[in-house]
DNA sequence: TGTACATCAGTGAACGCGCGTTCACTGATGTAC
DNA sequence: TGTACATCAGTGAACGCGCGTTCACTGATGTAC
């Protein structure tokens, strides 16, 4: 007895969601196919009609993440045009995307560890990246505009940006809910911010 | 035809440091009772005589790494008794750390995901609470000093003091030793200080 | 509007493989006499 | 100093298990006539 027919298109995001949600729980195991099928109601053979094998659901997965951090650039360089107000809300949209979905902070290492193939660990490499140069290109421009110190390394200062909410992600994961990421990634940015203005208040 | 024989303390050494070696290389796959065996020259089997199982040998991992970490603590807090010193000094032995074992910084992570045992979150947190601790009351003393801004959180800042080598050594590790972590991490230390600093320059 | 057919998402049995773990055995080393 | 014995690190065959993957089959749905 078969089960509902849904085209590959659905089926497809279905299957990235679902891994999503896997790999928002504890344990790394149940990042299995089998798994991956339990969680939608189906058998895991029925994962071929969509995907070719497990490497290329893992890809979708990782390019499905680099899409939403572009998409949270592009949200905030359209929001405001002041370089530290686009930081402080991208800031804000990520710590967003990552309690929506606990896994997104583990995804790229998860795609690195798991992946059996040499570019594994390259195809990660390349989204982060593509986020830290769109950072990058932000800072910049406040140091255009004046807002941000013109002695800031733009590269290095889009590291550090990083180092506002991964430590609290990770954190927040180990103590299952119990770290408060919001509220950290608040504090370090005043913090940081006060490190990047051209005023010294 | 047995290999050589040494005693328990020196083989349970021998495997913790063959498991660091093994996660500094790139695939997870490596982390196998049978890699970890290989790397020794000896036969899986062989393990069970120093552990009773692959999550004690995890576990014992971990515990290496957290005492490494408490190490580096007093090593800086015996070495000057300033706390922004302590900062800088406690971020390069940590950065130092990290490159002689490429593994430290995914050690934490993979304990966790590969833990079967509810617990083994809580043992990594508890590790890294440890460290925060530290940090924190290292910063703690310097705002009674009269270094450290007084209105900052200190244990806000500890956090980020992890973010200040984190992304830079998932970066390392991504591009296979590609990205200079020892230059972000003194650059990033550079702007945080001045944020900290009580005297605004 | 009804019938014949192509399409294709889903099934379930089967596979080969590597994993963690066990167990009876080996044989070198240190100790007691 | 020599012999008998206990200790214990290492061996290798064997196991059960879950994994990713394949494949012939099913049967609902959409399309052509």
């Amino acid at each position: 007895m078969p089960r509902e027919k849904l085209e590959t298109k659905v089926r497809r995001e279905q299957i990235i969601q679902a891994v999503f949600a896997l790999l928002a729980a504890q344990d790394l195991q149940s990042l299995s196919l089998a798994a991956i099928a339990r969680r939608l109601g189906l058998v895991p053979s029925a994962l071929y009609r969509h995907f070719r094998n497990k490497e290329e659901i893992q890809d979708a997965v990782l390019d499905h993440v680099g899409q939403r951090l572009q998409e949270n650039v592009a949200k905030v360089r359209a929001g405001t045009p002041e370089a530290l107000e686009r930081l402080h809300r991208l800031l804000r949209l990520h710590v967003g995307l990552i309690r929506e979905n606990p896994g997104v902070p583990r995804i790229i290492f998860t795609e690195a560890l798991l992946g059996r193939r040499p570019d594994a660990k390259a195809r990660a490499l390349q989204v982060i990246r593509g986020y830290l140069k769109e950072v990058g290109e932000i800072i910049r421009e406040g140091q255009a505009a004046g807002r941000i110190r013109r002695d800031l390394d733009p590269d290095t200062v889009a590291v550090l940006f990083i180092g506002l909410f991964q430590p609290a992600a990770m954190l927040w994961f180990l103590s299952s809910g119990g770290f408060d990421v919001t509220r950290q990634a608040e504090r370090a940015w005043v913090i940081l911010r006060r490190a990047l203005e051209k005023e010294c208040r």
